[in-house]
DNA sequence: ATGGATTAGTTGTCTATACAACTTGTAGAA
DNA sequence: TTCTACAAGTTGTATAGACAACTAATCCAT
């Protein structure tokens, strides 16, 4: 066991943490206020705050000005899901990564993509539809339109070498987005373009950025059921 | 428009979070020192540091001690994923929980969940199964062991008045937790359990939850599909 | 009893300063 | 050329103090 000297404030932490992991403090239990924590361990408030504060974002305790800290009810799994790029993502698990582009165009905006671009009906839009692969095993099937005022050159962009993720977050810096993740059943052409049965079940992802002042883009991920997961993990 | 005055370190994250947002500072482009904001804004370090390390917290930014911040490659979409009680999330959508409880047994190890708690094969574990409705509705199969060091009367609890969930968080304070979510088709007796199709596509989240020096829980969710799905938001 | 002012205690923000730890480029020595 | 030592610049940690904002309880006058 290495003998590294913790900074204070992570000290101060490493205690709170341990009184709650192990039962000491259970949720709903006052925190020692910053000048008892203070006392306690011989260091300066603005050493306390930091410690107690980074808690509270980390969603360990639950602060409130003027009354105090209780420790928290609700332990989160904070799990980080990135709007990554496709191809590192495979990259970085050392396999090779491949697009076959299906289709690019303008379209006119129906009812529903008018609705989710706060655009008018009849609005012009760029609509792409590809499939990536994962070291020649179909992983994800991207069906995106895209608002022509946040990237006026999407049609233009050669798909096969860069992917429509990492050329919008280059060129339409996001400021906003959600998601959300679903099961279900791949369409006839989703299906036949993965190479999967219309019965294999799927994740199906749709996610809406938002770049400024505009919508940016709306696109829709399938998943192949068994052939991808997302995983997380979290420590108190 | 509200003339809300801002804590000075709020401006400071504002006029960075704007530069990015404009494209006038692009990912991988170089933020000015803290000195440099520091005497920009009037305000001290210690203010200046405070706003830039937040930003690094939320993922705009990174930093590197000797080198200097610029601005993140990647915008993370940082959902927190809450290891929650489904009974409190019920409620807070307005409807009603109940639970329709299926078998509780102790259970001894096999090689598989021997392997997941870290114990020997044919360590006693304690089995839970059981559907969640919401108002009625089926909405989830929960396939659970436990780890009867965590939870030594766990077997003797009423789990139509309080869930598996909300009893460990209670006894078995959570330090660890790690989860997969994937797409899949239920088995024939969750199928049953949930009055669903076999062949209807699910969301199944496993999860394996650490409290101490004990793994506590391992439990295998099953979401019918078109009924449940998780969702997430970011904001710059 | 009810309502209002006061007060003690707590967290939120901010300052000015100091030193430590690290990175990077440069000047000098081998 | 190559390596070393140094210096400048940057972020990380920590202090002591101050005032603001807020909460909850108490006391007091009505």
């Amino acid at each position: 066991m290495p003998h590294i000297k913790l900074p204070a404030y992570e000290q101060v932490k490493a205690f709170v943490k341990a009184q709650i992991n192990s039962g000491a403090w259970r949720p709903g239990d006052a925190v020692p206020s910053e000048s008892a924590l203070q006392q306690q361990f011989g260091v300066s408030r603005m050493t306390v705050n930091r410690a107690v504060k980074e808690l509270a974002v980390e969603g360990v305790v639950t602060r409130v000005q003027g009354s105090g800290t209780v420790v928290a009810q609700l332990h989160r799994i904070s799990s980080t899901l990135a709007v990554r790029d496709i191809h590192e993502e495979i990259e970085a698990r050392g396999h090779t990564h491949s697009t076959q582009v299906l289709l690019v165009e303008a379209v006119r905006a129906n009812a529903a993509l008018a609705d989710a671009f706060k655009l008018r009906v009849g609005a012009k839009l760029f609509h792409t539809v590809m499939v990536h692969f994962e070291d020649g095993v179909s992983i994800q099937h991207e069906d995106r339109h895209v608002n022509p005022a946040s990237a006026p050159d999407y049609l233009g962009v050669d798909f096969t070498q860069t992917t429509p993720t990492h050329y919008l977050l280059e060129h339409a810096p996001l400021t906003e987005a959600s998601y959300s993740i679903e099961a279900g059943l791949p369409g006839a052409a989703q299906a036949k373009a993965l190479g999967i049965k219309r019965n294999d079940p799927c994740l199906l992802m749709t996610r809406c950025t938002i770049s400024g002042a505009h919508v940016a883009s709306l696109v829709r991920l399938v998943y192949p059921g068994m052939r991808y997961s997302f995983n997380g993990k979290f420590q108190l």
